[in-house]
DNA sequence: ACCGGCTTCCATCTTTCGATAGAGGTCCGG
DNA sequence: CCGGACCTCTATCGAAAGATGGAAGCCGGT
């Protein structure tokens, strides 16, 4: 297309796999490392200065913002960059919020090298880049609509993981406990389980709630 | 010590951590990656060919044989090389195993690269080389000894976290109910809650089961 | 305006869990 | 050899949780 090369930013907390990347990248002629950031918020105020084409985010960055946040912080103006999502994890819980808040593409960190390149080639023409397996998990998503929580199904999951009792999740929610258990038997018909603790564990191994 | 570098194996399932690694491990006159390992079961492989003096092994080899068994295998036989632990979790059920299976160290891929070549050469010196989080997780372990559940009793709340239901459980292991029920009741008052999506909540995040 | 999905609430009945207290067995280390 | 963890099992009782079936208000889209 052109002949400077694309200018990458690099957001990830481990100084190893942004070695990695750095070293990955940097056998391609037409893609320049040009920043690297080893928190979200540095992300966020290297991606403003407006040179660069593609940051290569990490979903998860120690305990603090996340990198869905930075993600949305860096896409809402004009002229950002593209945002690839580079992560460990290929769960719901983290796919979903990536791409609502304006990623580009999601990869995993098990992709093979050939495959990053060519993603951080494709986010800088602006088109989307999914690994297979983030690409499956959206369409089988899409063919079972039915498998979807509700927010308020979601929330009182997320109360149930924590190890919470019907009646405190009602406390907490300002809800009955019947409520709540109303809630939770439309959740066990989603999931096809018919306990407490099989929800939450089929529901983590679906990503549906965060770990 | 001597004049010859010391030979090190990558073992991890992700090209990009083998490259950030070898990438980082490169700027050390004394370090040589001589061979990399995608799958643990390469790794126990080239480890017995015994010309490496240190692995750096990743616990977590996508969903087949994992780091601590391959660290078992590699450490079984004389002249074996060290084996350093590398992962991204910090869990106590990732720790305690590896470390029984014989692993020389345990560190954390969020460490700082400096740290990195200074634990392979404690390695090849043949002492321990741990994360400092990695050592407090032990000396804290170490103080409270009743946090820690014994071997069936992780088994029981494993299966827990899985979502079975008591007699599913005793059918498994091939116990009653009731003794189940035993199990768990010792499980609550160790970790100090009072049901079973509790006692998962818990465990999970001390780290002493898988997630 | 009507329909459908979401949310909230209710009551009853059955099953499962958890608390409690005891007891016999194995196996290892002092 | 003995004490002490660990594992197993028993039994009862009250407390949660789950099944079932219904009902009503709210809101967005047709």
């Amino acid at each position: 297309m052109t002949d400077v090369p694309i200018r990458v930013l690099l957001a990830d907390d481990h100084p190893i796999v942004r070695a990695g990347l750095r070293a990955v990248l940097s056998t391609e002629p037409d893609i320049e490392v040009v920043a690297e950031a080893a928190r979200a918020e540095e992300a966020v105020v290297r991606a403003a200065r407006g040179d660069i084409d593609v940051v290569l985010m990490d979903i998860q960055f120690g305990k603090d913002l996340n990198g869905t946040e930075a993600t949305a912080a860096i896409v809402g103006r004009a002229g950002a960059p593209r945002v690839l999502i580079v992560t460990t994890y290929d769960s719901d819980a983290d796919i979903l919020p990536a791409i609502e808040a304006g990623a580009t593409g999601y990869l995993l960190k098990d992709a093979p090298p050939e495959d990053l390149a060519a993603a951080v080639r494709t986010a800088a023409e602006g088109r989307t880049a999914l690994a297979p397996s983030v690409a499956d998990r959206l369409m089988t998503r899409l063919r079972t609509p039915g498998t979807a929580l509700t927010r308020r199904e979601t929330e009182v999951l997320g109360l149930v993981a924590q190890g919470l009792s019907n009646q405190a999740i009602g406390g907490q929610l300002h809800l009955t406990e019947g409520t709540v258990k109303s809630h939770l038997a439309r959740i066990y018909t989603k999931l096809g389980v018919d306990s407490r603790t099989a929800a939450v564990a089929t529901a983590t191994s679906l990503g549906l709630i965060r770990r």
